[in-house]
This record gives structure tokens, sequence and C-alpha cells, in this order.
DNA sequence: GTGGTCTAGACCACA
DNA sequence: GTGGTCTAGACCACG
């Protein structure tokens, strides 16, 4: 199993930065699990017709904040998900984010539902 | 009537296009009305604690769509043409601001599920 | 205040590694502190002889792990050091890396007073 | 007698170069001496888990500077040349390990008062 | 084949 | 002026 990503070329976000979310948020879905392989930064750099660097940027960043693992030589990992803290703790944070998001979201005119259709599609994927 | 503009400083959407996504977004949702006028770049900027240059540049770029108009000395205002934000381009900003809220989520170890869960409850609240 | 960097082109440590390890050494002796500025990308790119990027590469990767934080426009500062945790898990940290330090040192010959004598050196700078 | 060789992953010095240097050292300090065998390419590499290539370069450059001479079929040996290690070499490698190593320290948030503190300790042991 | 490092140089965002 | 992003392309380390 591996991951498509697509790069939103008119969002004024980074390419680097839309493979770090998409790889990201494809962990958060279960779309990749533990121990699967990206694309190769080659691979990944021809499919979206962008130079490898910047692919290779986004690796890097992805395996400095321990999402991923890279062997070289091999190719590049999902890594082991460690998750910590407390209970309490960890709800606070996710109440935290989910309430920026909703704030974000609203002042675009979207709606907890529009925001919870969306979600759910990516659960199905 | 004005907006209200809230900047997120981590998602790596430059400035200027916040400023741009939020003041469509509004007008497409009717919070912003033909006519209406927009903070001053001065206001604005300080608001933001940005630099005017980058409210500046936001707003040449909303004029130069046609969505608003500058008036020399008086202010900048919502132009008289209806501009439908089409249904697209609005799928395609839920869709990046899902993604980059469930990359961050990933961040701190919150699947998809937990992402739902949570904000299933504000629903019935 | 700031720092003076200098690559050793012979060590086969890269460029931008070099880079972090000497900031991040500057904190740990106190030569750096919260608040102090780095040199700029260019001036120190200049100074090196090497490429922007390259400096630009060492101060992004500085700035994920969160030890400086970069102001756009401005330039890079340290950041303000937050050390947590109880005091048996620092202790037993420390006692780690120091076993593992003395075991690479002596694996070259060095005793335990020469490097002494190098880190006491360090600190009268 | 021969020697034990142990690697850094985390320094970003190169395998090779680790190899080399592990070498020269024990040249220098008199642990390897003029015949002495070093171990097999092979049986590095199984030792060390890295790639025969990896060690088969890193003896490859220790015999065209001298120290070290190949016999086909027989394996390598220390050279008749006695090659001291001269002051500044040495310095140099005391001071890149010591930097390292600070470095790695101010990551966790010690200081270099903690790790004299910790090695003194381990001096009047 | 894989990823890693570095360069030269362009253009953008921001103060 | 500052840092950030991206490209094109070279060369290295490793399997």
């Amino acid at each position: 199993m591996t991951i498509e990503v697509q790069l939103d070329l008119k969002s004024g976000v980074p390419f680097y930065r839309q493979i770090i979310d998409r790889v990201k948020s494809s962990i958060a879905t279960g779309e990749l699990g533990p121990g699967d392989r990206l694309p190769t930064v080659r691979q990944l750099a021809v499919d979206l017709k962008i130079n490898p660097n910047t692919v290779s940027r986004a690796y890097t960043e992805l395996e400095l904040t321990g999402l991923v693992e890279t062997q070289m030589g091999s190719g590049t990992y999902v890594g082991q998900v460690e998750v910590e803290q407390d209970d309490m703790e960890r709800r606070r944070i996710l109440d935290q984010i989910c309430q920026e998001f909703l704030s974000r979201a609203s002042s675009h005119g979207f709606t907890l539902d529009d925001i919870l259709d969306n979600l759910q599609q990516r659960k199905s994927r």
C-alpha cells in the first residue's frame, strides 16, 4: 500500500509542505501504517513533476519529526507511532486543535457538517 | 459591517493569501456585500501585527480580480459585481484546511477517529 | 554577541551538520543565549565560502528542533530554552550520553583528561 | 591482536570515515602495530551490519595513504612504515567529537557545566 | 537502484 | 535588507 499525492498549484502552500501534510494526514486516517514504504524520492518527483530536491526536503522534515524512518539505499518508511502523555492532557490538546480548526473553517463559511462530510469521506477511502 | 481576519501563523499559507481567501469567502457567504468597506490597510496591518505591504499586496490582488475597488483617500470597498465563489473553489479550500488539520492532529498522534469523535460531540451539544 | 563558525573540510561531516553542531554547542556553553541573533544566512555563507542554501538548511533544522526562531525579514534568533522532565530521568540521560561519548573518545585513544582539557577550554572562551 | 570498531550512527560522520579514523587512531596509539592484521572486509561488514562495499572503501583509502597493505587472498595488514599521527590531526578529531558531543547534550538541554560535573565525578571514582 | 549533500541561481514573502 | 521556495544538475554514500 502506498499513497497518491496531488499538489494544489494554486493554493500558495509550498509543495514540500503539501507533501508533508499529505503524508501526515494519511497516517492519521490509517491510509499509511507503520512499516509502509513511501514512494521513492525520484518517483514522487516524477509523478508530481517537481524537482527531487523538493520531495527530499519533505521527507527530511518528516524524518526529523520522527514520523518516518529512512534507510539509506533502501527507501523511506512510516515509523512506529509512539503515543504517550496522560489522557487528560491529550484530550485538552485535541480539544484545542479542533477548536482552532473550527474557527478557521467557519471564517471561510464552512459549517461543522461541511467538515464532518469532508472528513468522513477520507475515512472510507 | 466589516470583517475580522485571523491569520494562521503555522499553516504555511502566505499571509496575503490568507487575507484574500478570507475576503473572498466573506463575499461568497454574504458576510460582505457590495459597497461594504474593508478595514484600511494600516488598520488591518496593526491588528494582524504584520507589515502593511502584505495587506496592501492582498488588496491589490483582490482589486485586480475586480472583487474590490479602491477609492483613493477613502478606502477599499467590495465591488458591485456579484461574484459567486464557485463550488470547486470552495471545495478546494475545504479540502486544504481539512488536510492541514489532519496533518497537525497526526503530528500529535491523533487519528481521524479521535477527531471525528471530538467533533461529533460538539454537534450534539 | 554572535558566534564564529569554522568548517572542517576534511572531516567528512556535512557542512550543514557542522553549523548545527556549532550553534548547539555554543548554546550549551552559554556562548549564545536566548534572544541572541545568529549571523544572517547570506553573511555566514560568505564567511564560510559556501552556498547560502546550505546555511539555510542548517538554520531550518535548528528551527524545526525548536532551538532557534526565525522572524521573516528580520533574522534568526536563539529561542527560549525549555527544560523539563524529572531530575532522575535527566541524570539518566546525561549519564548515557556521557558514557557513549567516553566510549567513542577512548576508541580514538583519548583519555578523560584529554577530554576535560578540551571542554574546559571551551568554557573560558 | 585486532581492533574493535564501533560506529556512531547518529554523528553524521560517514561510516567509511569512522572506520578510517578508528584504524588511524589505533595505529597512532600503538594499539595496532606493523604487521597486525585488520578484520576482513566481510567480517567487519557483518559485525557493523553495514555493506561490505563501505568497509572495502575505507580499506582502499587506507591503502592509498600507505597505512595498510592488502595481500590478495590473505588479508589486510598494518604497513611497515611507522606513521605518526600528527598532533594537529589528533586535536582536530578531539575537537570534532567534543563538539558533536556538546551539540547532542545541548539538544537535551544540558549545559557544558552539567557535562563537566558528570565527567569530573567519573574521574574521582 | 536508494537517499544525502552541495552548488548556482531564480523568484517570492516580508521588514 | 531578511529568510523561504524551487529548480537543474553534479557528485557521494549505500544496497
